[in-house]
RNA sequence: GGAGGAUUAGCUCAGUGGGAGAGCACUUGCUUGACGUGCAAGGGGUCGAUGGUUCGAAUCCGUCAUUCUCCA
């Protein structure tokens, strides 16, 4: 956990406030116990969400930013930094958040286009004989001018260079000074000097010497600079100060644009440009090495970019904040002397000012690990290996660990970084505490269960892209989870005389337990695959599919038959392929839904751990894996969908027992014999005929496919115009196919160039649409 | 001004060189001994437009359009 310093300095402000007490009433030292009393009660209300969540971390390491060892780490860097000459103290402009009173760095500042306008104001000699005009978006700080500036090249108004003008409605004289800074196609061409509110302002003010006042206070509210003024708010002061000025005759025009200005990411409120002396890091060579020596691998690798493109344009990092809680900079003054370490001599103070929060948390992957002592941990575990964030982490967080680690450890601080996305409302807005669309994880736990939202953000995440909370995703991780739930029950439920596991040798698996382990050991080479690489979705889809439509809508189906029958050695082999199956899938899922997978796993017997949570993860074992057996149990789906895909057709039960006619080659008769009773069983047939050939009659509806003709004696229901429609139609997309693959064959580039198994998987499939062409013509021949 | 996403079924989104996929919605049927939170069978898409690379492009490259985000 980070302190996140301005953040839970202005909760605390804020709980103070509630008791009619500022923090300048307690003192800092009572400020802090008041803050350390708050990240305790908060700590454990995160611990309780950590736990809530399931996140399998190491608990024992958990460690917060401002802890003693992480303290030390900071002070150190700071001291190393300044030493080095990375670290200076000056004045510069800074963003300064009024609100929260404290100075911000350039990344806390958010751009928003907002609706401003181009004030157009005099700015007359002291005789009054003419003026300059100026065009200013901040009239407000127009007190604290110290210049106006020409181009050198103005011709027409050299005549005012040298003399003094007046400050529009005061008695405040500025003098008139020239500059090829001034761009002379941009507004009146001439511009206003004001070197405390504006950071280019600033450099001519250092260039030309000039005097650096401000005319504000630090929340605000305009000074005694402002006259009449003074102790406005700025936005108030520009109201009433430009009423003036027009009641004056000093307005010219006021132009309404639309401009983009900086707020605080912190407090909202437009960010004030304000001169101050901070703690500054030089970032250029930091950012040089990283650029040059980082070997973080981002995934996905665009946001490699994204880094560099950040590193390459980077400006020095303002890192004091007016805080008091955060990491004290270990600096110390005596008059202008100053101390930076941690024994500072008699008669220094320190520096009332705190670090960025950031500045610690970017040394939190060797921070924690007990850096700078040569710990065993850091030994161990540096560097680590993935870090794993949202997209707009990369510069407050990424950037600055892969910097800081490469000065203090010479060494990239991980091996790659998980970028993801965001989640967002139903309607795809970020969500936010103004807009009150966000989504409490507490609430779908309540309602849902843990798993089921784990499930749902993880499943519908593509990497590094941003996602859309809908409540139908919920209740559809919901559902698939209810069906794990139930296919557990069932499994529970047809255990009866089973006293252990039997082994199961390839060899004597029957066709549906060899087809379910073959698949699986493709799954699993699938969800391994994915896992490695992050596609998390993907590997959530992979098992899904399996388990849904593989194992529960047929496996378990068929397997029914085994179990429900009397062949004891038979029921024990489907016992425990069953078991050893869900097993796997619960292992797999486990890192999905850790509750449920959990609780399953502790149900049913001859488990492999005492928990999921350290059981092994599931072995291949290339035994298994049979496409021949894959093939068959193909064909027997393919006939029983058909059949009940005819029944449909034709409005037939799918409970009413039918007679059927299954010609095939006599090569195969041995197969179906041998399924001849899942087939019955399926088909719902009261009768089933193996012959080798078979002349059809009218009243027979005929289903062809590989490896099989199919005949329903439907009678009466038969459209006798209506199958040969039927037949042709079939007659035609085998034509097409055909077609298709011949074309590809036929095509000497494709033979020449296109790698070799696909080539041979074409002419597969050319020979198998051949056959079933030829097929259906016949059939449709010996009909007509 | 610079950079990067997105554009695929009615909706929300995966897929990233070899015959268009999911969830939800929709249509038809089902008191099937785990599950109606379910079962079975379906319908639905010239993969934003255009040019190119390739034997082959939704997928790679160029241009354009619409849209979102980040940086300045």
């Amino acid at each position: 956990m980070d302190h996140a310093g301005i953040a839970t300095q202005a909760k605390i402000d804020a709980r103070l406030k509630e008791r009619g007490v500022s923090r300048y009433d307690l003192g800092r030292e009572k400020f802090l116990e008041e803050a350390w009393a708050w990240k305790e009660e908060y700590a454990e209300f995160i611990r309780t969400q950590w736990e809530a969540l399931g996140l399998s971390v190491d608990y024992d390491k958990e460690r917060f930013t401002l802890d003693e060892g992480l303290s030390e780490a900071v002070s150190d860097v700071f001291i190393k930094l300044y030493e080095r000459g990375l670290i200076y103290r000056k004045e510069r402009i800074i963003n300064w958040d009024v609100e929260a009173k404290t100075a911000l760095s350039n990344i806390e500042v958010e751009h928003l286009e907002v609706e401003g306008a181009f004030y157009y104001f005099k700015y007359y000699l002291e005789d009054y004989s003419d003026y300059i005009l100026i065009a200013t978006t901040r009239p407000e700080t127009m007190f604290a001018d110290t210049a106006l500036m020409l181009h050198p090249e103005d011709k027409e108004r050299q005549h005012f260079v040298g003399k003094r003008v007046f400050i529009p409605n005061t008695k405040v004289a500025i003098p008139v000074i020239v500059d090829d800074y001034v761009d002379r196609e941009f507004g009146t061409g001439a511009v206003k000097v004001t070197p405390a509110h504006d950071p280019n302002d600033f450099v001519i003010g250092e260039k030309h010497g000039l005097a650096m006042p401000s005319c504000m206070h630090e929340d605000g509210t305009m000074n005694a600079m402002a006259f009449k003024y003074e102790g406005m708010e700025r936005f108030a002061c520009r109201k009433a100060l430009v009423q003036d000025l027009k009641e004056a005759n000093l307005v010219e025009k006021i132009e309404n644009i639309v401009h983009s200005v900086g707020h605080s990411e912190r407090t909202g409120v437009i960010v004030e440009p304000r001169l101050s002396m901070q703690w500054f890091v030089d970032m250029e060579p930091l950012a040089k090495q990283a650029l040059e020596q980082s070997t973080a691998k981002f995934v996905p690798s665009r946001f490699e970019k994204t880094f560099r493109h950040w590193m390459e344009t980077i400006q020095d990092w303002c890192i004091s904040r007016q805080l008091w809680w955060g990491h004290r900079i270990p600096a110390y003054y005596k008059g202008d002397e100053v101390y930076v370490g941690t024994n500072p001599p008699a008669g220094f103070i320190q520096d009332e000012d705190v670090l960025d929060t950031w500045f610690s948390s970017a040394l939190w992957p060797f921070s924690t690990l007990g850096w700078p002592e040569d710990s065993a941990d850091f030994k161990r575990y540096y560097p680590t290996q993935t870090m794993v964030t949202g997209y707009d982490i990369i510069f407050f967080w990424v950037a600055r660990m892969i910097f800081q680690a490469l000065e203090f450890t010479s060494q990239t601080p991980f091996e790659k970084v998980l970028i993801h996305g965001l989640i967002r409302d139903e309607k795809g807005r970020k969500m936010s505490k103004s807009l009150g669309n966000g989504v409490d994880p507490m609430d779908i736990k309540a309602e849902y269960g843990m798993d089921t939202l784990r499930y749902f953000l993880t499943t519908n995440s593509a990497p590094g892209q941003d996602l859309r909370f809908e409540m139908e995703k919920v209740e559809s991780s919901w559902n698939y989870i209810n069906k794990l739930w139930n296919i557990g029950r069932f499994i529970l439920m047809n255990l009866d005389g089973m006293s252990a596991p039997v082994t199961l040798d390839p060899k004597d698996l029957t066709l549906e337990n060899g087809w379910i382990l073959s698949r699986f050991e493709s799954t699993l080479e699938q969800v391994n695959r994915t896992y490695e690489t992050f596609e998390f979705a993907e590997a959530a889809h992979q098992l899904y599919h399996f388990t849904w439509e593989e194992f529960a809508a047929w496996y378990i189906e068929v397997a029914k038959l085994s179990l429900n029958g009397e062949d004891e050695a038979l029921r024990n082999q489907t016992q425990t392929v069953l078991l050893q199956v869900f097993t796997n899938i619960l292992k797999c899922l486990h890192p999905f839904m850790p509750f449920v997978t959990e609780y399953l796993y502790l149900t049913l017997p001859f488990k492999d751990a005492e928990s999921i949570m350290i059981a092994p993860w599931p072995k291949h074992n290339s035994a298994y894996r049979n496409v021949p057996v894959e093939k068959q149990f193909e064909t027997l789906r393919t006939i029983i969908t058909q059949v009940r895909h005819t029944r449909n057709a034709y409005q037939v039960s799918p409970s009413k027992p039918l007679p059927f006619i299954l010609e095939a080659d006599e090569s195969l008769h041995a197969f179906y014999n041998n399924q001849r009773s899942t087939l019955m069983f399926f088909l719902r047939a009261e009768a089933l005929t193996l012959v080798s050939s078979h002349l059809p009659k009218d009243d027979e509806v005929s289903l062809i496919g590989e490896g099989f003709k199919l005949f329903l004696p439907l009678g009466s229901l038969v459209d006798f115009e209506a199958e040969k429609l039927r037949l042709n139609a079939e007659l035609e997309r085998l034509a097409q196919e055909i077609n298709r693959a011949t074309k590809m064959l036929e095509n000497p580039q494709f033979i020449a160039k296109a790698p070799a198994h696909k080539v041979a998987e074409e002419k597969e499939k050319l020979d198998a649409y051949h056959k079933q062409h030829h097929a259906v013509k016949q059939q449709l021949e010996k009909i007509a």
